[in-house]
DNA sequence: ATAATATACTTGCAAAATGCAAGTAAAAAA
DNA sequence: TTTTTTACTTGCATTTTGCAAGTATATTAT
């Protein structure tokens, strides 16, 4: 059981605690956007992340609820992890993230994800909110 | 020049390169949320934020153009930070930190503005853009 | 049956970031 | 002229991160 240490009982502080560094939302997105499932999938990701920080991450993630881990389907070798509600959850964060990157980050590329975000916020949250809840149920 | 390395060109990516990590998004809070505008405010708050990463975040965020430092109005020893358009951006992301927090880690603790945000997210959200873009003109 | 490959990690170590306590410097107040 | 306020900076120990290599189990190929 990976613990982490509340610094206050603010909601935003103890949100930060758990998601504020520069990898857990990136693991989250893989899985929301990119339908990823495996710690295979999540090393491919253009940020190259270490194989110990993920490891680290996925560990935090599961004993925080966020997400679970369970044997692969076709391979005992393999595992899959999905988002629980709390993780499905998260996807507004995640969204409003895009946007302040894509308005604000000149460096950034423009993405699929971000011409979906023309058509409206609140459809494009609750289509992929939607699909991570199929998902949780396979 | 504070200069953060982009590890991708993803949107989220990005915005994590500058707003991930456990301090910097504490800081806007108090400034949104607070009312809070100078260095010694910043300190004084329950999570105890050390004072060199507080100066370095300030050093951040001011070379990104999220904030402004400024002297004060009525001392010269005194340094007043404000938000610009690109900080009070930043809003709709802690208002989802906010309300993740909230439905999320039972360890929270409710306060004022959660119960604000009864009455519905825009609302609140534009409430305090407002109010930052009027302290921006001071 | 045996060897090679795939998958998911773990380990060791150097580098960077954080946290803590104390010190500095300029302006304001006493 | 001394003391206090305000905003940092510095030095050092601890923690986290990043990198490269190694391990362990299951699957596939020969």
């Amino acid at each position: 059981m990976k613990e982490l240490k509340q610094r206050s009982t603010c909601p935003i502080s103890t949100s930060l605690d758990v998601l504020g560094d520069k990898w857990t939302l990136l693991i989250l997105r893989d899985m929301v956007f990119a339908g990823k499932s495996t710690y295979g999938q999540f090393l491919q990701s253009a940020e190259k992340m270490a194989t110990n920080i993920l490891a680290d991450r996925l560990a935090v993630l599961e004993s925080q609820g966020i997400l679970t881990k369970a044997v692969a389907a076709d391979k005992k070798s393999k595992f899959t992890y999905r988002l629980t509600e709390k993780g499905i959850d998260t996807i507004p964060i995640i969204i409003e993230l895009v946007l302040w990157g894509a308005r604000h980050c000149p460096t950034v590329v423009d993405s699929a994800l971000l011409e979906e975000l023309q058509s409206g916020k609140a459809a494009v949250t609750e289509k992929y909110q939607r699909l991570a809840r199929e998902n949780a149920l396979v």
